[in-house]
DNA sequence: GAAAAAATTTAAGGATAATTTAAGGCTTGT
DNA sequence: ACAAGCCTTAAATTATCCTTAAATTTTTTC
């Protein structure tokens, strides 16, 4: 996964290629809308992280123009706070989400996570959440020495939780991506299957748990954060 | 933005042109089938609001013929509450979203909002006011390390008051918005959820208040001293 | 192919959180 | 002080969610 930063705070794009570098993207960086465009342009990247303040060309004009050149790469915007209602909102330059600084590492993980799957990019088959570990390909859920099996269905959940970390997933979207668009299972199919992972958790000790936010949906959540 | 109605009960059909128009969509309403597929042909809206039972017609039936005649415009289907089985038939004639009748203006408004975006369209789904932070994915009301959750109907009134921020609120338009355009919600209902929003905004230590402007309604504001 | 096992769905009652109701206290303006 | 409008809180009600067992369907095994 290639992912292009475009930012001139020195600082903060030393730590964000950091950040990326730690969980296994590749990352370039670039200090200006210049520089920006013309390696957005060259297309090879997966993703774009792009500051709204820059020389030359802000990140507007970028984004503008990437599309204009049907480039599609995805693109996760930067703001400061106080520039988000005079110039992020009404505005269709073609960014696909934005997130305003300064922002948790964590939420950067899962804004990429949620803007790289789009283009059909699938997950790992081994990832590790909070305290365990599960193996997509053999859809096992491990903790220690404790191991579980997962049938079909609670394997796709888990996925689902897994891939969209911080934000929540309603039941309607749980519904649509496990049972199709078209079933007519309804809300109490996934809250048996939210009860049987939550069995198995438990069954292995980790202090992971699913949390429901009534009326909206469901998250997972380590218990020290 | 164009935008059809076609639903045969008077009333209710009045209220959604109302909510609509309040939002700046052009609405046009027809009250039975043939009008409403005759009108859906044309092809110049960009969502149409379909109510099931009709008279001459009923909305699967026109939904299924629009698309038929290769009209992609979006439509977004009303039942009763009763006819769950609906929304199978519904979504396979070709609806893309159903919503249950009766229902809240807010959440008309965001689905309408989801089916009509457009690729790289942001989406705002946080926002600073004064001193906190509000992020309407997840309900969260922060300031600082402290955070607190909001739940369905203090969201929606929180929402409407961000929104609305120059403007005062009445609590007639707080009921007509969140409880809906048939509700015999009172106003202390909104009284007791304004008082539900102060204490979690202390809670949070935030300096910004919810102002009473006593005969006309409420307002946010930040404190200035 | 039939029996057994596993996975999934359904249904019902209990648990919990959201919402409404209601009653008494507070403020503000006259 | 009084009335009107608003605030606050606890208790009552209701909606949503959880959990489980049993029923059904699908898959595996013999």
């Amino acid at each position: 996964m290639n992912i292009l930063i475009v930012e001139d705070e020195k600082r903060l794009a030393k730590a964000l290629r950091q950040i990326l570098l730690e969980q296994k993207y590749m990352a370039d960086v670039v200090h200006d809308g210049n520089d920006g465009l013309d390696y957005g342009l060259s297309g090879i990247y997966d993703l774009i992280i792009l500051d709204v303040m820059l020389p030359y060309r802000d990140g507007f004009e970028i984004a503008a123009e990437l599309r204009r050149n049907k480039v599609e790469t995805p693109i996760l915007m930067l703001t400061a706070k106080d520039t988000i209602h005079d110039k992020v909102s009404g505005l269709d330059s073609g960014a696909d989400d934005y997130m305003t600084k300064p922002f948790a590492p964590e939420e950067l993980l899962a804004r990429i996570k949620a803007l790289t799957r789009r283009r059909g990019e699938v997950i790992l088959d081994e990832t590790d959440f909070g305290d365990f570990n599960f193996n997509a390909s053999t859809s096992t859920l491990s903790k220690g020495s404790k191991e579980v099996h997962l049938n079909f269905k609670e394997a796709e959940i888990m996925k689902l939780l897994i891939a969209n970390r911080e934000i929540i997933l309603s039941k309607e979207d749980i519904i649509t991506k496990v049972w199709g668009y078209d079933s007519d299972a309804g809300s109490n199919n996934v809250e048996a299957y939210i009860s049987f992972l939550r069995r198995k958790l438990n069954f292995i000790n980790s202090s992971t748990e699913i949390k429901t936010v009534k009326k909206l949906g469901y998250r997972l959540e380590t218990r020290n954060d």
